[in-house]
DNA sequence: ACGGGAATGTACCATTTGGTACATCGTCGG
DNA sequence: CCGACGATGTACCAAATGGTACATTCCCGT
């Protein structure tokens, strides 16, 4: 079933991918996604509710995009370039942006964030861990680090710059080393 | 000369890198770094007016600080990690912090950050082209933002985390990856 | 010594904020 | 049919915000 706040929420998210989330207005989202600022606060009982809510929901999405990324995992590259295709998707996009938004509330410990610096890496790694070793593979964790690294940094790049091709060369290249470092 | 308005600026610095600065209040920056919200309308005109100071601040430390490392460039592994062990110096962190939030608020166009996203890579790219010419290399443009992108992705992770040796060691099998790739 | 401009304080303003109290509506179970 | 309870609207509140007007103080050049 579908709750009235499941479909708040998801309008929420659309509306704070777009234009920002730290400086949020009950009354301005609210009056932007068609319901009240009554509304919310009797949904998600405050505004750090609300907060707390979206950066949940967010940690949710990104969770299962990894799982399905991971489970039909042929190698570790054309993982890292599946997921890359996803977040580099438009309509994908503003949630990376989101995403760097939360990571530097996080950082100054704003409420509703709390948990999220925690669940933002180590998931990763660990998925990543057991699904290499599900290949045969016996994975090196700075290196798995490393992967994400570079995704997140030219994450940041395309944003900043509008394009995804220039990043996107730049993976390549980034696997192109990986491989033949490997290999050795 | 250190103008008075330079002093508030470099007290806003500080307490905008510790506090974060999308929320930031004049009255409370004010009354924390022993002024008043009166002040800093007086010499910044505006809040939007500050936050480009601040902003433009940020800049122009980074640009500083490229140019020292890139002036005495022995090789590009060492200008890198001269440049990761100033930023992971815990004085230095919270000012990375504040890029990342810088970033997320010129995403969403908020007054005050216009251009940041511009100066944000090129002049970094263009400078090591140049840097990298002068040393008789003819570096790769794909590689060079693939080198940047690792440092701020890692550094996210520095922040997430708290923790510094993990990410070292990435960037140190990064660093080995990319010599071994570029001597073919 | 004094005139003037920069610097600073005081007091105020309209607007917006998150949150609450209370009334009302709608619908579904008995 | 009606009572109860979830959902929603209206109206309000105190606090905080950015900004302004006006007075005052301080210091430097003449």
């Amino acid at each position: 079933m579908t709750t009235a706040r499941d479909a708040l929420l998801d309008k929420a998210m659309a509306h704070v991918a777009a234009h920002g989330m730290s400086d949020l207005s009950l009354r301005e989202l609210a009056s932007a996604i068609g319901t009240s600022h009554r509304m919310l606060l009797y949904h998600f009982g405050s505004r750090e509710g609300l907060v707390a809510a979206i950066v949940a929901s967010m940690e949710q999405t990104q969770r299962d995009a990894l799982a399905v990324l991971a489970d039909d995992a042929a190698s570790p590259r054309e993982v890292i370039e599946r997921q890359w295709a996803q977040l580099t998707d438009p309509s994908v996009l503003p949630f990376v942006a989101l995403f760097f938004e939360v990571l530097a509330m996080a950082v100054h410990e704003r409420p509703g964030t709390e948990g999220f610096l925690e669940s933002m890496t180590e998931p990763w790694l660990d998925e990543a861990m057991a699904a290499g070793q599900r290949l045969g593979i016996d994975p090196d964790r700075d290196e798995l680090r490393l992967g994400v690294a570079v995704s997140r940094g030219l994450l940041a790049e395309v944003l900043a710059s509008g394009d995804v091709t220039g990043p996107t060369r730049s993976l390549q290249r980034f696997l192109d080393l990986w491989e033949a470092g490997s290999a050795t």
